[in-house]
DNA sequence: CGCTTCCTTGAGTAAATTCAAGACTTGTGG
DNA sequence: CCACAAGTCTTGAATTTACTCAAGGAAGCG
């Protein structure tokens, strides 16, 4: 069994506070959601909501990872998203989506039953521009995805991968230093996500430490030796912008 | 020099009045929007946004097509996105975009100045709730490309353009027999939406043709001839759903 | 007519996949 | 504590799909 996460966290000490979709709630608006949110907790592989099957809610990720995953007859399967703490699942308007939401690694969520949400939104301007917000930065995400999917190399795919969670998980991370990070998913998935297969995810991560750019402690948890590098192996700049 | 298009339509008889950002505005707001609209025409190959550059107007295609393309520093590019009409250019409290627009066809545009249509949709519900449909469809469409990008072979890739070319084409056309149609992409477009080259799509084209499920008049205009065979060769379906 | 752009087709190549075998990790039960 | 199984990951060898390179044909435009 996996951690619980049921007790309901006061949005003020929520950890996603300011970049949800409550971020730009006033203290007013967030008693309300305070008053109708609940924790749900899903344990690594578990899935959140099938493809076609009416939403019963919509939630922020908390903590952990989710993916979104399309699957074509024959079992081919694409990644076409990848949620971490802050994102949202469920968009206004839309009672079913066409992807499965599955927790890669363990998920906490914080819940809104589907209604009730629905009509906050439209007497909240400060949620719907909020979701409009979201659903803009997954446009950009999903097209910038699109440019690796169709014309980046195995190597720049997989550099381009490591680099998201870096930049990402900074997010939550204390200045300085570069802490010891995990991967949320297996080789698979992560072949899911880059369109490739797992030999060749595995092949480019073992390629990346033999080049000294990532070091790894286990399979699944590494370092980043060198970040500028790492950067420069994702074909986003002709020369290295160094980022950290 | 190309056909010009400048005379203002009224938003009465417009073509796109149905599916287009005004979709759900009532007589009152058309008026507002007619008020404010200037129509604009672009030649095949003529650039409409640079990436960066801060968007003077938003727009809705009114006739013809434009692509979204996104290029890497070594010249890759990957188009993210095709606009056909009743498609929109802009996004609220977004003044740049990280693509390219280009029109691939002639073009001709319904305009709106920035600022003057940002201050609109704050006081217009019925045009925030389009743009975030119009918004959530995009995304759809967008994350349906990674699908394809990722792990469709090369003849589903042609097969599945050529199905969606017909599919929003048919909005515009009378109902019954398949009209001949027009590809609004040259070779290397279509290589560039599909992630593939252009002698790749030249082949897949041919092998269709030779297969019997498109027919060619000259090298842009074809007729599907077997258009539940088409759908197969998809990979979308394991039996294919027939369309019409 | 000549130029340019677009498209086709063939031959050889390369990047990533497929297939296969085995190693490591974790948890379960003897 | 060890054996065993299941899941995950690595690595090698052969294969395949799509790419690259190259040449030439067709269409459009001055």
């Amino acid at each position: 069994m996996s951690i619980q996460f049921n007790t309901k966290v006061d949005c003020q000490y929520c950890p996603i506070r300011h970049r949800a979709v409550c971020a730009r709630c006033d203290d007013s608006e967030l008693e309300v959601l305070n008053a109708i949110k609940t924790y749900r907790s899903f344990e690594a592989g578990q899935p959140i909501v099938w493809r076609g099957e009416p939403l019963q809610f919509v939630a922020s990720v908390v903590s952990g990872v989710a993916s979104l995953t399309k699957t074509m007859e024959d079992g081919r399967t694409q990644m076409v998203g990848l949620l971490l703490p802050s994102d949202f699942i469920g968009r206004p308007g839309r009672r079913e989506i066409e992807f499965d939401v599955t927790a890669t690694t363990d998920v906490t969520l914080c819940c809104f039953e589907y209604k009730a949400f629905e009509t906050l939104v439209n007497d909240t301007p400060h949620l719907s521009q909020r979701l409009m917000e979201l659903a803009l930065d997954e446009l950009d995400a999903a097209r910038e995805w699109m440019l690796l999917l169709g014309r980046k190399t195995a190597r720049e795919k997989v550099a381009t991968f490591i680099e998201m969670l870096v930049r990402r998980s900074k997010v939550d991370d204390i200045e300085g230093n570069r802490p010891e990070m995990a991967l949320p998913l297996t080789r698979e998935q992560m072949a899911n996500y880059l369109g490739l297969t797992l030999e060749t995810v595995s092949r480019q991560l073992n390629a990346l430490k033999k080049d000294g750019i990532l070091s790894f402690t286990d399979r699944r948890n590494f370092n980043v030796t060198d970040i500028s590098q790492l950067h420069l192996e994702t074909g986003d700049d002709a020369d290295g912008g160094v980022i950290s």
